[in-house]
DNA sequence: ATATATAGTATCCAAAAATATACTGTCAGA
DNA sequence: TCTGACAGTATATTTTTGGATACTATATAT
């Protein structure tokens, strides 16, 4: 069976959407296309220089994001989602969904218990 | 522009999937219907009994997973998803079989790599 | 009398994830 | 000459997560 802990797969996909910034960095891209360091920094409030750097580092290596340096002074350094990564985009959509119904659910929870 | 940080709820449905043990719980649930604590136990080689203990309650508090406890002794406690959280299924599906192409993806890479 | 199954708690400890802060080098502009 | 923008690195510390182990109660079976 498919599903049994050994053949599970899903845990291949939640390592590399979760982390507390990685969703944001991937839907940010997904919807912005190709962005620089210091465009996805400001757009991320309460984000560290170090952070940002590890999580793109780690999603580079998976091939989700590429990574294109351009010899400059000062540098610049684009980030984008590779073709692969975009296989990703229903996955974050349908979370997203998923999360905005249960936000509304928590709510009625709450309604209902002191109401 | 709903992705925007702030609107993001990606964290949500995250937050309730994370944890190594969250998504094989919750499939195991989805597969097997109800199930009793210790059923459940030995279906994951390698879980503590805190570990099966603390998901299933934070599982519990989100309302994704009911538990009933019978009134006996020795006691007996069965675990089932809600309504609610069947809601979970068609993203676990998808995480599922991202995480199946994946694999395969990382195998490509490797064998491109090496010759 | 002893062991076993049930569904947990309680306590302590190790590992992983995230944060805070300071630092690097070079160019352009004031 | 000093400052800021750029894209980071380095180090230390805190927070969160997960694991190991021992313990509880009670009924049944041996």
């Amino acid at each position: 069976m498919k599903y049994e802990p050994n053949a599970c797969r899903v845990e291949d996909a939640l390592s590399i959407l979760v982390g507390k910034w990685k969703p944001i960095i991937l839907l940010h891209l997904l919807n912005h296309g190709t962005q620089r360091f210091n465009e996805l920094k400001r757009s991320m409030p309460g984000i560290t220089q170090k952070m940002l750097t590890k999580q793109l580092r780690e999603l580079e290596a998976e091939d989700i994001v590429e990574r294109v340096v351009y010899p400059e002074v000062p540098p610049k350094v684009e980030y984008s989602m590779t073709e692969y990564g975009k296989s990703l985009q229903p996955i974050l959509e349908a979370m997203h969904e998923w999360g905005v119904k249960h936000t509304l659910h928590k709510q009625e929870k709450l309604k209902e218990q002191h109401g």
